[in-house]
DNA sequence: TCTACTGTACCGGCTGGACGGTACAGCGTG
DNA sequence: CACGCTGTACCGTCCAGCCGGTACAGTAGA
């Protein structure tokens, strides 16, 4: 389910975003990226110039997962909303690492970071309007969908949250 | 409406706050917190023997101001569940100031921070479970204002956010 | 009331360590 | 032997924490 090794490169983004997950963004300094992918700092900067460089390559496999993922949903068997839901709890998928290590970079680079992540809802809200033709509703499950994503973020997972919403949600249906 | 600057511990406090809520956590510095504070380093580690001590005085005040927030949340005239959802679009209150900045420190304290968080979050649920003795639908409240608050924090305040959601659980009144 | 002493509040320079980034000397493979 | 890539030594910067010192208010004793 993880993003194989092909190369070096992905080998080093993989393990830019593991730190930020893990250990948060002091920890993934240039020099513990390189060990954890096991290359030493040398080779890190031979395939990203800067830490800066190695925040864009990530940011770009993150749109490049967001895009792929808005698609899954508009295809998906049990419906966008239900996919959304589901997903909006940490699945431990490639997209759940790169939004959550996203999360974590946009404390510090504000700028870059957050409108990527701004792009990413932005796809999935579009797809939750075109199902659901209710502007008031998608945007509230959206938020729904924020607020499990950020107790996952937070180190505060919660089970059964999808469960309650569900069962909500399933009230509204009639 | 913002906690008078009764001493310098107190104006230490708020600077480190404004500090990591405005320019993110790389940013609050012993030496920025003090210079906002108006004191210089050696003054600022005369009230806070070290930074983890400063983390610990302001997660301090945050637990104290939510509990007085869930006591006003108990009491307001609109009602708890009003009460909630406006006060987690950020108001600008202490409370507000208290908890972005705390949520900020989370990236890199994980353990403390995220306990007090938590902390926060069933004061807050325990009221809505007692108001409306709907476990499902108080977690999915408490999801709603998550992703309200999640989108002040991440920098995409949403002004009609609130409205939509209003306006679903409405829908789900009667 | 003058003096000696104490505790509180604060100052600013220093140090040791960590981090981002650079330079350069290898090393294997085609 | 040339090129793609790796590893290491090093530099400048920044930061947390420490420390010697200052100012001053209060107090107690003669």
């Amino acid at each position: 389910m993880t993003t194989p090794d092909r190369s070096t490169r992905d080998r080093l983004l993989n393990a830019f975003e593991a730190l930020l997950v893990q250990q948060g963004p002091r920890a993934a300094t240039l020099e513990a990226v390189a060990a954890e992918a096991g290359v030493s700092k040398g080779g890190l900067l031979y395939h990203f110039a800067s830490k800066d460089d190695l925040v864009d390559g990530t940011l770009e496999r993150l749109l490049t997962l967001a895009h792929q993922d808005a698609e899954a949903m508009r295809t998906s068997s049990s419906g966008p909303v239900q996919y959304y839901l589901e997903t909006s709890v940490s699945t431990g998928s490639d997209l759940d690492r790169a939004l959550v290590a996203a999360a974590r970079l946009a404390q510090d680079n504000t700028e870059r970071v957050s409108a990527a992540l701004a792009q990413v809802r932005e796809a999935w809200l579009e797809v939750l309007r075109a199902e659901l033709g209710d502007e008031s509703l998608a945007r509230t499950i959206q938020l729904i969908g924020d607020g499990l994503y950020f107790n996952d973020v937070s180190g505060m997972p919660d089970p059964d949250a999808l469960e309650h919403v569900q069962q909500v949600l399933g009230r509204l249906g009639r």
